[in-house]
DNA sequence: TTGAAAGCGCTAACAG
DNA sequence: CTGTTAGCGCTTTCAA
């Protein structure tokens, strides 16, 4: 092994429990208990050895407690790429719900195609006392490989494990309805990847919906989840439909940067609607009708159910969560109007 | 405490050394050697010990190690908020030089101003061999009460600390000369937050590039990094400069937005140059004139540079990162031209 | 109310 | 070349 990490001027011992047991003229098991159960000792020794603590610059060794109870107060969150904006609500909604009893969350960014997911559910889990997956590589095949970390689900449903779907059917119907009511027969959806669950999740949903309407879909292209992935769904569009839908918002991006470097108008030639609703949704012109997912909520209520399981109620784990459509204006006239 | 999280029908008893050591009918210790120092025990009893190893689907406890070792092949990434695109380049960029001799990264957010970052730092610190910080909010004060750590700080000049800072000058001075060179003259600065060293620096830059042109330069707001804070500065710009150069994107996006809901044309009436050139740059309408600010790289070498005072030296740590003008349509002409 | 002692799982001297 | 023996820092029965 290399040389150590203190081999400059750091003097980097930090103060144990021993150190203020002795200078407190307590024992170790006295400070662990002044700490960790306030009360639990005379008030005069715990103030005394709070005193001490604090003098001292003690802070508590996290491994070693983790060591000896088996449990880290540390969760993990996969999202599938960070680059996303629509992770960054996954980020927030954990982080807050784990703040609340005292965890940290442990984010890993699972997009990296060189690195097996197993591989990174490996390294991340065994330092968790749970996580939750908002990503399409965590598989049913990766999870059954790892051992008995509780994982919550986000957007994906495994058998034996739970999970969170934000429901948005409602909002899909009502894209349906907006874009027949606005005279559009022919739908195009842009999936996912193939193996995406979610992907055919939603193009499910879509299915059925437009069965019960006056307009056909099809699935005309499937690309990777990003604005360049849009781009090259665009040129299989042509002649096909009249308004797209994209399996997320960057593809949606992506398909009207493409447009409009191919002089196609958005929405006179093509209406577009995504999914998410990411902050750049009223960025791009014109400014995107997207499904809202909902995703910082769903996270937030997937870390409450795996908290619960862990034995911290929180806030109520049963909650529903619904996707809400946002018209804005990438949503035009078709021809049957 | 509560329930444990194995109440259930969960047999959560990890396999440890000792387990392989007994069915393989060795020490613990023989054990230990195997799996970490190859080579070191007889090849035969090595390869018997591996193999009851990965037959009792054996996972090495990260924590146990880490109280033996005092390390824990972790290491810290602080963004300052990771709804910002920009940050997305962080996690990249540390993950990357982080997997490369098998370290893992937590991610903390310090954007939530109801958790001082002091308290941020004790949770992440001691979990860590080191951090990175990328975040506005780590600031001299906030270290001083931390203890040995190792970190390397981004964007953000701290004594006694390593820091990586992008050379932005060159950059900087293109804009200024591309905008002079349009005709502008009057220059405004939508600033960060008053307390944001960065945007201080980048502002000092700039007053200096300016210096030396034919134009003025004067900071017209000073406002919060997201877009809401671009739209408020809006106001704060008439008749005082013809070109704004904000902070960071986000501002810019702010700016463009609330310029068209107002009737204000760009560039027509105002040209805008942003600093990060994030994803969405090319989003907007008009496109985003930016600089590059290379926080991808920038992290990257900070943990290079972290990693290699942990004794893992790797690539380059005196690497040279520079910024790059980036024009697009949100630049026109001025008035003196 | 407090302390002694055992142990969490792993590593690292040190013997053998 | 291998195994024994101590710990690492903290928690937690169990006695005193």
């Amino acid at each position: 092994m290399p040389r150590t990490p203190n081999d400059a001027a750091t003097p980097r011992r930090r103060t144990t429990i021993y150190d203020i047991a002795r200078t407190a003229g307590v024992s170790a098991a006295a400070v662990s208990l002044a700490l960790n159960q306030p009360g639990r000792l005379s008030a005069d020794s715990e103030r005394r050895i709070l005193a001490v603590a604090d003098e001292l610059g003690y802070r508590a060794n996290p491994f070693a407690r983790a060591v000896a109870t088996g449990t880290t107060q540390l969760i993990g969150l996969l999202v599938h790429d960070s680059a996303n904006p629509v992770f960054a609500g996954a980020v927030r909604g954990v982080t807050d719900a784990a703040a609340k009893v005292g965890y940290t969350v442990v984010v890993s960014d699972t997009h990296d195609l060189a690195t097996p997911v197993t591989t990174i559910l490996e390294r991340l889990l065994p330092l968790v006392d749970g996580a939750v997956s908002c990503s399409a590589r965590v598989t049913p095949e990766a999870l059954a490989t790892v051992g008995g970390t509780p994982i919550v689900l986000v957007n994906r449903e495994v058998a034996g494990r739970d999970s969170v779907i934000p429901d948005v059917r409602a909002a899909t119907r009502a894209a349906i309805e907006l874009l027949v009511g606005r005279g559009h027969r022919d739908l195009g959806f842009i999936a996912g990847p193939q193996d995406s669950w979610l992907s055919g999740y939603r193009l499910a949903l879509l299915e059925r919906e437009v069965a019960a309407s006056a307009a056909r879909l099809q699935v005309v292209a499937s690309v990777e989840p990003t604005i360049d992935g849009g781009r090259e769904a665009l040129a299989q569009l042509e002649g096909r439909c009249t308004a797209v839908l994209t399996f997320n918002d960057l593809i949606a991006f992506g398909v009207l940067l493409e447009a409009r470097d191919r002089g196609l108008r958005v929405p006179e030639d093509l209406s577009v609607v995504g999914f998410d609703d990411t902050f750049a949704a009223v960025l791009v012109t014109p400014a995107l009708t997207t499904i809202s997912t909902e995703l910082e909520q769903a996270s937030r209520l997937a870390t409450v159910r795996l908290l619960a399981g862990l034995g911290h109620p929180n806030s109520d784990p049963d909650a529903r969560i619904e996707g809400r459509l946002t018209v804005r204006d990438s949503v035009g006239a078709g021809p049957h109007r």
